[in-house]
DNA sequence: CGTTATGATGAAAACGTTAACATTTATAGT
DNA sequence: ACTATAAATGTTAACGTTTTCATCATAACG
């Protein structure tokens, strides 16, 4: 392997001057600079990133950790999440990828090995990993799950208008009977979204039905059972906003089960806009969150806070928006534009 | 930050023989192990990597390369990769992930930077990759695609015994105009999945219906067409094997559109078994493929060629089976046990 | 022309480890 | 007790960079 010794020996010159060279400095006399360029590139040098991590006390790298990688649904996050990552950082970088329980021993999470974290953050569990990397006094963003405290930057997708938009959706459908089945107790993102159905109903001068407010926890296995709650009840609602799509799923399995038709009989509104909402029978309408554009936004504020660690950490929500497919049914009604 | 200085200072020695204790070395008398692990653990302290692998020439790192991050129905891929990989890996080692385009220039790919590299790949346009890692010196495993060259370290799944499974598991059930929708062309899984259903095919005297093989490329929209092919037909086949799960719901929402229900009117096979087989409508029959365990496997022999990088280099393809779920209509009919 | 600023380069130290070689201390054999 | 051998520890150099500080030209100024 050749290291800039050997480029040294090959210009002429001090192997100090090589590494200013190839670093830009300005002290490098423009001419030396491209000559040394292109020795470099001749002999095909590559960096000894260990060697410049050492004296630099840098890491070259940025570590994203998952929730928990074992979880099923999950899955696309890490693809999207990845790919909106990427985008944003320089090839140079490298991303490690690791679930927060599997990183092992909390001590191994420290700044040498980590110039920056991202925490793709499902649930409150992953406090102790978030502050543990705070204390530690590394650049940090978490993503994906809003966050109270404001001394954490923070990425995700705004659920409560989310909520709100769904709720609003099937109300301009003319649905009039809309029921919830709610995320994950105690998770931000289950509470935000029945927030934002909530704030719809009451701009509509709909009063919540306790009936229509059925829990769930995410899962497919969840979105079904809830479902059969409500087709039992006497007054079934016309329309449902499920937590997320998975769920909606289940609801969907459910309906089929029981011979009731989606949309004819009742409608489905989703969260999420999985690869999969579009290949559900019928095609899922959701809210649209993007997984990539929140990885994406979260590295860009990741880099700022790594140049500048003592800037005011930032809190950002994406705004979510609604996908209409074709599990929502239209009653002629008045609309309202 | 505290190094095996502070600790030699703190314990009355040599840096070197904290370093040798901290290692394991049976240089160093047992009790002086104790007593500097105790003294080391109670400061603090964690090594610095890039120190470490200076010296060493290791880089501590292992690389997954996935074939083009972009792809969307690959998404879980990711997820069950990592999650095989991490299993057999030591929690010290870096994992990290990267599409094979934005990995940036080849020279970034050299054993200075890897310890050893994974390909998770898909098609033979990684070859250009994987045989610069090659010729880079880097321990190589290629997981997920069958590959013909010998000198390559590889496991995938046994695609052959797949396709064989998935006609079998069809003619059992009593079908006789069984059709395959193929994968992409040029693909070795495409292939191999189309030599193990004529091996089926042969094996049971039914001989090859040239309208039955109708091209796909994988993509859930090539599924829709490809079936929409098939349903055109005047002598429709009774079942239909997809060449992955993907195709198969693009087959099912076909169906779904002309009316055509399965499995009453018409019986489909699967290959993958994606997370979203069990959720479909109905219930997708498909191959079990398990990505996390060639990834397990796959890791493991990559440690394997790290420790020996000159024994030969393996070729593993792990069995595939049938998952049986509700989109294979069964016929009264004879049964062959 | 001599001083001074300035621009370009070089020498040496440092980053935190491991490893080769050297030294000390304990153990054993006579 | 006296070497010979083994066991335990220490010294020093090395890994490939960047950085601090020093040096040497060169240009600028009066």
């Amino acid at each position: 392997m050749i290291t800039i010794k050997d480029i040294a020996r090959a210009a002429g010159v001090s192997h100090t001057t090589v590494s200013r060279a190839l670093n830009g400095s300005p002290l490098i006399k423009p001419v030396t600079r491209e000559r040394i360029a292109k020795i470099a590139s001749d002999m095909n040098y590559v960096p000894n990133y260990n060697a410049k991590n050492l004296v630099t006390r840098k890491s070259n790298t940025i570590g994203l950790f998952f929730s928990s990688i074992e979880q099923g649904t999950s899955s696309s996050f890490l693809a999207d999440a990845l790919k909106g990552i990427r985008r944003e950082l320089d090839e140079h970088y490298m991303l490690t990828v690791s679930g927060i329980d599997d990183a092992g021993s909390l001590d191994s999470i420290n700044p040498r090995r980590y110039d920056g974290i991202l925490v793709m953050s499902q649930s409150e569990l992953d406090n102790r990993f978030i502050y543990h990397v705070q204390s530690a006094d590394i650049p940090l963003v978490v993503l994906n799950r809003q966050l109270d405290d404001p001394s954490i930057a923070n990425v995700a997708s705004d659920d409560r208008v989310g909520g709100r938009a769904a709720a609003d959706h099937a109300f301009q459908c003319g649905h009039r009977s809309i029921a919830i089945i709610e995320g994950k107790p105690g998770f931000k993102s289950s509470s935000e979204r029945r927030l934002g159905y909530m704030d719809s109903l009451i701009a509509h001068g709909l009063s919540p039905n306790p009936d229509y407010f059925v829990p769930g926890d995410y899962s497919i296995e969840s979105g079904y059972a809830a479902m059969n709650t409500l087709l039992d009840l006497n007054n079934r609602p016309t329309a449902v906003f499920c937590g997320n799509d998975d769920m909606a799923i289940g609801a969907m399995n459910a309906c089929f089960d029981r011979g009731v038709h989606i949309p004819g009989d009742i409608s489905l509104i989703g969260f999420d806009d999985m690869i999969f909402a579009q290949y559900t029978n019928p095609p899922l309408t959701t809210i649209h969150k993007s997984v990539s554009e929140i990885a994406a936004e979260g590295t860009k504020l990741l880099l700022q806070r790594m140049e500048q660690p003592n800037a005011e950490p930032i809190q950002r929500l994406l705004g979510s928006k609604l996908v209409q497919r074709r599990s929502v049914a239209e009653f002629a009604s008045e609309d309202d534009h």
